[in-house]
Parts: structure tokens; sequence; C-alpha cells
DNA sequence: TTATTTCTGTAGTCATCACTACAAAATCAT
DNA sequence: ATGATTTTGTAGTGATGACTACAGAAATAA
């Protein structure tokens, strides 16, 4: 077996780093996702971060290659997913409103900027940036998909109408979320966006 | 009375421009309306203006000045806004339905970029474009506001129930519309868009 | 100690950014 | 014609973009 993979903690060799490594990271997914990916700069990154371009580089490849890390570090550190809440309630119904819920909190979250990152880190961006855009954009598309299929695992159990158009329905709710993100950035407050996630349960279908 | 300002049509004195400005507004609206503000550079300008910087800069002053007029242009050439659907529509309810509709043909039609600009162009800029970023702001929540008159005003003509919420049903339409931006440009269909705003007329309260 | 490995700081690379100086060209007024 | 006015093309400006070369510093391994 090739013994080429960097051992994470304990590798020992050469100089260490100057700097901690997540805190780092922390500190560059702070400013992506205040200003998007090409609206930071390395310069804003460095200066941030508190550490130097070569370390940087050496530490992170490139600014592509950071903001995967950014990315990745992102998804694990957003402690709920769809299916988390689809999985500990009982019925769909409060399981979406829990969901919805629960991002009107995190779109507004004091300790990190407002909205979400997948939705508006890459909205305006060169074609020389399409890579990033389109991996994003496809990450909004597989929220939507898995949606859905919550949706038409609600219908399966008869906890929606039969004739209930999941696609229709989970393209409906995933509007509303990403325009929450929208608002979220444009100052709506958080007490507003849990409105907005009490409204939308009007969208849901009555049973029977 | 001062005579400083130009002339539109008329002014004939010096060196007539080389190309026409409608058109070339039109072009630069496009570039603005698919990248955004500052992914949007002056080089990627002139060449679809088909005109040189200091013909650029002599016509439109800077940038920023540009952008102000595409967004008046943009802003023009809509021709239809919210009042209009609800000064020609004898309910309420029917008017926010073809607002809706409108809405989702718009933000997918084939002879321009996708979405609004309004909501995409400056989602992702510098401090350093603040101003335009706040103005597209206030622009979105006007937009909001307008449209929580309008349901205060169904209101007061009891065709809403009179313990509505005007500002939280006008929030909820306007992070669907929003999201609806988001999801036309990940390449949603206008059918899928239409869908949505048929949806989206359950959140519409029912009278009595 | 010496060698090896890895990181850091400085100072640079070249490309692109918004924008401009300036002279020639094209019109009108006289 | 001549001059006044305005636009045009060319060729720049300085600032900033992402990124890197390189020498020295800091650690381990022998």
């Amino acid at each position: 077996m090739d013994n080429d993979t960097r051992s994470t903690t304990t590798n020992k060799r050469g100089r260490p780093l100057a700097f901690d490594r997540d805190t780092a990271l922390a500190q560059a997914k702070h400013l992506f996702w205040e200003l998007g990916y090409e609206a930071t700069s390395i310069n804003d990154l460095t200066q941030a971060m508190g550490i130097s371009p070569s370390s940087l580089y050496g530490a992170f490849g490139n600014k592509a290659n950071l903001f995967q890390e950014v990315l990745q570090n992102y998804k694990d550190s957003n402690p709920y997913s769809i299916s988390d809440f689809f999985e500990s309630h009982s019925d769909y119904r409060s399981a979406m409103a829990a969901y919805l819920q629960h991002i009107a909190m995190q779109l507004t979250q004091p300790d990190h900027p407002l909205g979400c990152m997948v939705t508006s880190a890459t909205i305006n961006c060169k074609p020389a940036s399409n890579e990033i855009a389109e991996q994003l954009m496809q990450q909004r598309t597989q929220q939507r998909t898995i949606l859905q299929h919550k949706i038409e695992k609600a219908i399966a159990a008869q906890q929606l109408p039969a004739k209930t158009n999941a696609g229709q329905l989970a393209n409906t709710y995933s509007a509303l979320i990403h325009g929450m993100t929208i608002l979220a950035r444009d100052g709506v407050t958080q007490d507003e966006l849990l409105q907005i996630s009490a409204t939308a349960m009007q969208l849901w279908p009555q049973t029977g």
C-alpha cells in the first residue's frame, strides 16, 4: 500500500505550522460567506487569517482549493440536515415545519454572516470561476432533490394526498428557502423569517 | 433659468457619436444582468458594446454611472409593475396570481439573462461597491413594502380576513419571488416556475 | 553536529482592474 | 476657409488580482 497520505495530527518532520489551521479555515469561511468567492481576495484572506501568502498557499494550495475546504467545513459544521429532521419527527408535516424553523434560525445566527453560503457565494462571478459556481449549483439542486424524496415518502406514507406533486412542492419550498437567504442578507430579522417559515406551512397539503 | 441640460436628440455641436447609445446600453444591461456588477469588467463592456474605453467613459462617465443608467433602463423596460396588476384586476387574489405568473415568465424569458437583475447583481461584492449594493437592497425593500400595501388594501376591501398579517404575507411572497430568481438561474424551467407561482397561491388566506 | 524536511517572510512575478492623457478626426458656427 | 466643440483610437496610468521564487528559520532524524 502507498504511504503517501499525510498524517493529520502527528506529522513531526520539518518546521511546524505557526498558526492553527482550523482557526484560519474558520476565518476564511467567514470571509467567503460574507463576500462570496470572487469578491474575497487573497489579501483579505491573509489579513483575516493572520498569515502570509506563502503560508496560505503552503497550507491550502490555492484559492479554489481553500474554498473547497471551506465548503466542506461549512457543510460539516451545520449540525442538522434535511434528513435529520425527517428522521427525528414522527409525522412529515412537523418535520417540514421544524426544518423551516431551523433554517430561519440558521440564516440569522449572530455568530456568522447572514444567509446561506451555498446560495450566495457564487451568484456573481466571471466565467473563470464557473467550476465552483456549478458545484454550488449542484449542491442546491441536490438539496431540492432530497426534499422531493422526503415529500414522496410522505405521500407513500399517506401523510399527503396521493395527487400531491412532489417536485412542484419541493421546488416551491426551495424557492422560499433561497429567498429567505436574500431577505436575511437584506436585514429582515430572525422573528420575521420565523414568521415566513410558519406561513410557508400553509403550502403543505391537507390529507383527506 | 439655466440652460445646462443636454438636449437628448438634437445636439449637433461637435463630432457625433459613432454608435447607437441605446443599443450600447442594452448590451451593457445584458452583461450586468448576467454576471453582476463587479464581475462585469470595463473590458467585457467595451467588447460587448463594440466601443473603445474612451467612448464608454465619454458617453457614460464611469462604471458606476453606466450601471445607474442600466438600472433605470431595466426598470423602465419592464412593462408591468406590481401596481399594474392590482389596478387591472377586480379582485386582489387574481391580481396576486397574475403577478406571480408574470414573474415566472419574466425570470425565464429567452431574450435576456435569467432571473432578476435587482436581486442578483450585487449579491457578491466588495465593500468598495457598497453604495450600489445598498441601492439595490433598497429597491428590494421598496418592492416588499409596496406588496404589503396591496395586501393591506385587500384586507380593507374585505377580500382577506381582518386578522391577516400583511407584512408577514408580503415577506413570504417576497422570499418566494427572490428564490425563484435563484432557481431560474439554476436552470429550473419556465413551466416549473409557473407551477411554483400556482402553488404559492395556497398562501393566500381564504375569506370568511 | 549535520543533514533533511517543512514552514515563513520578503519581495517579486505577470495579468487584469478601473480609468485617463492626448492627439487626430469629425462635426457645427461663423 | 477658420475656429470651436465633441468623439475617437491608442497607449498609457497606478492599484490590485492570484500566485511564486528564494533564502532563512525551525523543527526532526541521523
